[in-house]
DNA sequence: GAGCTAAATAACCATATCGCTACATAGTTA
DNA sequence: TAACTATGTAGCGATATGGTTATTTAGCTC
């Protein structure tokens, strides 16, 4: 069974939300537990409008959750599929490239 | 451990070979098994010069092989993992809209 | 309410890329 | 060689989006 254009472009939509270092920087980060925005921040190189916009990408293909808490606002990982993509992919480019470091989120 | 901007770099670029519906759609092509250009042109709605350019890109990121048969382009997926990935995410997709019909590449 | 902190949004620029048309290249056959 | 087919490439316009700065909104504390 083949898939419509609609049904290939929402499996991109969620593919899309991989492809940028930002976001897979804040999964990373995320894959410890849940953090607030600025936890986040703290450990990226990027403004906090940046995360927050990256964050609002996630979090509207549903890999994070968002939850608040007073004044902050506490993302975490959704499903553990997002952390399954990203060993898969990673094992890949290791058993492409073996002479660099190994690649794991 | 957490991997460099350098790597995570890398990480993106394979999840954005995913990342769009053409790619997508040739990938679920090549499910079938080894396929000329011509071949997935005639499956496709879209430019033979597109789809070079777009087998261009997932041979680049390793997605796919390619061989040459005369005045023929052979193209096929290059590792299970590329439909491991795509049915993941499908998985997800339906978990996310039991509403809507199943997907599946 | 005033002042403060956390997060989101707006507006903008720069860059990337999708798909197109036109053309170039390579391999086959007459 | 000429003509034909299969594939790749160049260049273009339109669109999308990553990251920035500036601003806004929401909730806390005094």
């Amino acid at each position: 069974m083949k898939l419509s254009l609609d049904q290939l472009e929402r499996v991109a939509n969620l593919f899309r939300a991989f492809a940028e270092p930002t976001r897979l920087a804040i999964i990373q980060e995320l894959k410890a537990g849940e953090l607030s925005v600025t936890r986040i921040v703290d450990e990226l190189h990027t403004s906090q409008a940046n995360v927050s916009k990256q964050l609002k990408s996630l979090h509207h293909a549903g890999l994070v959750t968002r939850r608040k808490l007073g004044t902050q606002v506490l993302y975490a990982i959704a499903d553990p599929m997002v952390l399954e993509l990203c060993r898969i992919v990673c094992e890949k480019l290791n058993q492409d490239a073996l002479s660099r470091g190994k690649l794991r989120i």
